[in-house]
DNA sequence: AGCACGCCGACT
DNA sequence: GTCGGCGTGCTC
């Protein structure tokens, strides 16, 4: 028995570790690396996690006396070696402090000494109570592949069983089956041991579908669901299930890439391209990028999917850095890919053959057959409410919010005794619309842009015979009313579905027969380099949303556009998105854009721009001469929304061919910006790696 | 992140 | 005189 000194990480925002001492004797246990303590720091409880054990304590030692003493041990297994490693990594990549880090990988409840009884009884109780029903089923699920899908699975089972790291891209329509061969594979993975998967999904909410599947799958195995939905109680249960070997199938959000799963075989990446695996607060990491590297690093093969790789995962199959499966055939017998019909809107307003609302006649006569057929019309507009912007033609006034650089969309929701209001989708204020112009004072306001509540209000006056569906995020905040909606939809009655980018993702429409698009063009011409990449994999997306049974005959999209030549639709219209996302990831060699140069943000926050500019400045005057000429540092811009609730935001942006270069930079960044917020803690300052909002 | 310490202004 | 504002510094 000895008494041995440990460094702990405690959850505050600070990159230091802390000395405590271990007494093996007190503890009754050698001390463990990822062993979660109680620790008094400064005059508080803390919570805190071993990282280092450092030897014997010395009572010689004058620096070992002011030590304080690890008081007690949580209830928990240590936080695994691996995961440990991975949130190490994190910690470095993304120039965060690493307690910060830990902690955000346990349930937040536990970071609390003072519940730590309490969530242990808790935990044990509802053990207990599930030991008596848990259900023995019979495994009847047997999935029918077709030749191409028998062909990756037992590629992949080849690759599975070589125990190694391999990164696999299973590419593929929508409808053509990815999921049933990513899910017999696992299976087949799991099958007669005690090892676990991982499954992490863009959006859990929009994919119950998929949540019932695997259940249906894994029925003989415990599957955990992680997502920020879901209550503390069930938290702390599936985390402890999951850290115990007990869930064997683990489905979850970009955060679950930090679960502790000890026995990890293989991780599914589904739709990989999707956005939401960037976090974009806080802990700004990249949960694709972290499975890879968590893949490498504990030997498993990692699996993304998507019917539209990202041009970051194309890069690897251009550089045959991926093992890449391809499904060409939709899986449904008789199940059809939609054709694409290309509506020309210089044209149109040339023949005045558009309404007011934009709508061309050829869109109008398109919805009038697909109704008289009984079958379901989906038009995609990706923009809620009712109106962009509220505007003043006699002196071009607009409605801005006031405490951000956006302006304030018009919505058709009663306001006091208004029928509209002005909603600020940044800091969510909400105001009466104004009766007349606050600048010049005309009453002749008009709302500009179309949102779905103005593309509902609209076709329920061209067409008062077809019931209208609409579907947004303000459409569906009631608590199952998303779910309610989308059964309607699903029973088959004829109607009009009006719906943002929520459509496109999970759900299949078996009647849809028409797929509209209605401002398509704005993405075209976009600052951001990832808007076209982004736009094509929505329109392959919402195209896919329809055809998807025997039960309709072609299905068909269509899209209105100034840019009728534009390559996107050509490549869209033949399939051939391969083609086009090599040409945007050699246009990106060619410009030196990522994945070829990797980027880094400084971002500053406070109330003013000149303050924001004045630090950018100084942090960019600290690095400038430690680069080379590999690398770039751009002078301070303001951020796309540049004030947001009253908060101005600037930033500055680094790039470089070289990612060592680059890390390096970033930690001498990091110093000064260490020692700027020590001065002044008003202003915010964070680091944005690999970013993809600017 | 908290919390204490400390140095200033404005109160009964 | 002392109550409380928030600028600094520290936490093993």
């Amino acid at each position: 028995m000895s008494i041995k000194i440990v460094k702990v990480a405690i959850d505050i925002p600070i990159f230091q570790l802390f000395d405590y001492i271990w007494d093996e004797e007190e503890l009754n246990q050698k001390p463990k690396r990822g062993q979660i303590v109680k620790v008094e720091f400064g005059k508080k409880i803390n919570a805190g996690i071993v990282l280092q054990i450092n030897g014997d304590f010395s009572c010689a030692n004058d620096q070992d006396k002011s030590l304080k003493r690890v008081i007690e041990l949580a209830q928990l297994t240590h936080i695994d070696e691996g995961l440990l490693r991975l949130c190490q990594f994190a910690s470095k990549y993304y120039l965060r402090p690493l307690g910060e880090i830990l902690f955000s990988t346990i349930p937040t409840d536990w970071k609390k000494t003072e519940k730590w009884e309490a969530l242990e009884k808790q935990r044990n109780k509802k053990l207990k109570k599930e030991e008596h029903n848990a259900p023995q089923n019979q495994d009847k699920s047997k999935w029918l592949l077709n030749n191409e899908q028998q062909t990756a699975y037992d590629q992949l089972i080849h690759i599975s069983a070589k125990n190694e790291f391999e990164l696999i891209l299973l590419k593929g329509i929508t409808g053509s089956g990815k999921t049933a061969v990513y899910l017999n594979w696992l299976k087949k993975i799991l099958e007669g041991n005690d090892d676990q998967c991982l499954i992490l999904v863009p959006e859990i909410n929009l994919t119950p579908q998929l949540e019932k599947i695997i259940r249906q799958v894994f029925i003989n195995q415990e599957v955990s669901v992680l997502h920020s939905n879901i209550s503390p109680a069930q938290r702390n249960i599936a985390w402890w299930k999951v850290q115990h070997g007990m869930s064997r199938v683990i489905l979850g959000t970009r955060l679950s890439i930090f679960a502790p799963i000890p026995r990890l075989k293989a991780i599914v990446v589904d739709e990989e391209h999707d956005g939401s695996y960037k976090q974009q607060d806080g802990l700004r990491y990249n949960a694709r990028d972290l499975a890879i590297w968590r893949g490498v690093d504990i030997k498993i093969p990692v699996l993304l999917t998507s019917a539209t790789p990202s041009s970051e995962t194309w890069q690897k199959v251009i550089q045959n850095k991926i093992t890449l499966f391809e499904l060409t055939k939709k899986a449904k017998e008789g199940a059809t890919i939609s054709q694409l019909h290309l509506i020309d809107l210089n044209q149109a307003r040339k023949n005045k053959t558009i309404d007011t609302h934009g709508l061309t006649s050829e869109i109008k006569k398109v919805i009038q057959k697909t109704w008289e057929k009984n079958k379901q019309v989906l038009v995609f507009i990706n923009r809620r409410g009712y109106s962009p912007i509220l505007h003043c033609g006699s002196c071009q006034w607009k409605s801005e919010c006031k405490k951000c650089s956006a302006w304030m969309v018009v919505h058709k929701k009663k306001f006091g005794d208004k029928d509209f209001s002005l909603q600020c989708h940044h800091c969510g204020l909400v105001t009466a619309p104004p009766v007349s112009c606050p600048s010049c004072g005309n009453q002749d306001l008009a709302t500009v842009g179309m949102g779905t509540q103005k593309i509902e209000e609209h076709l329920s006056l061209e067409f008062p015979q077809i019931e209208i569906m609409r579907i947004d995020s303000d459409s569906t905040k009631r608590k199952g009313s998303a779910d309610e909606a989308f059964s309607l939809i699903h029973q088959g009655r004829p109607c009009l579905i009006v719906g943002t980018q929520m459509v496109t993702k999970g759900h299949d429409f078996q009647h849809v027969e028409t797929v509209i698009v209605l401002d398509v063009d704005k993405s075209l011409y976009s600052q951001d380099f990832r808007a076209i990449e982004k736009m094509f994999s929505q329109l392959v997306q919402v195209a896919g949303r329809g055809g998807r049974s025997d039960q309709t005959d072609q299905s068909n999209i269509y899209i209105q556009t100034e840019f009728v030549n534009h390559p996107l639709f050509t490549s869209l219209a033949n399939h051939r998105y391969d083609d086009y996302i090599t040409e945007i990831v050699l246009e990106r060699k060619e410009n030196q854009l990522p994945p070829y140069a990797y980027q880094a943000l400084i971002i500053v926050e406070s109330v003013t721009e000149k303050k924001n500019l004045e630090i950018l400045y100084e942090i960019k005057g600290h690095i400038e001469n430690q680069k080379n000429t590999q690398t770039t540092i751009y002078d301070p811009t303001p951020r796309m929304l540049h004030k947001h609730s009253g908060i101005e935001r600037n930033q500055i942006l680094i790039e470089s061919k070289d990612r060592i270069e680059l890390q390096s930079l970033l930690e001498t960044a990091l110093d000064q910006i260490e020692m700027i917020k020590k001065k002044s803690r008003s202003i915010k300052i964070h680091i944005d790696r690999d970013p993809t909002l600017f």
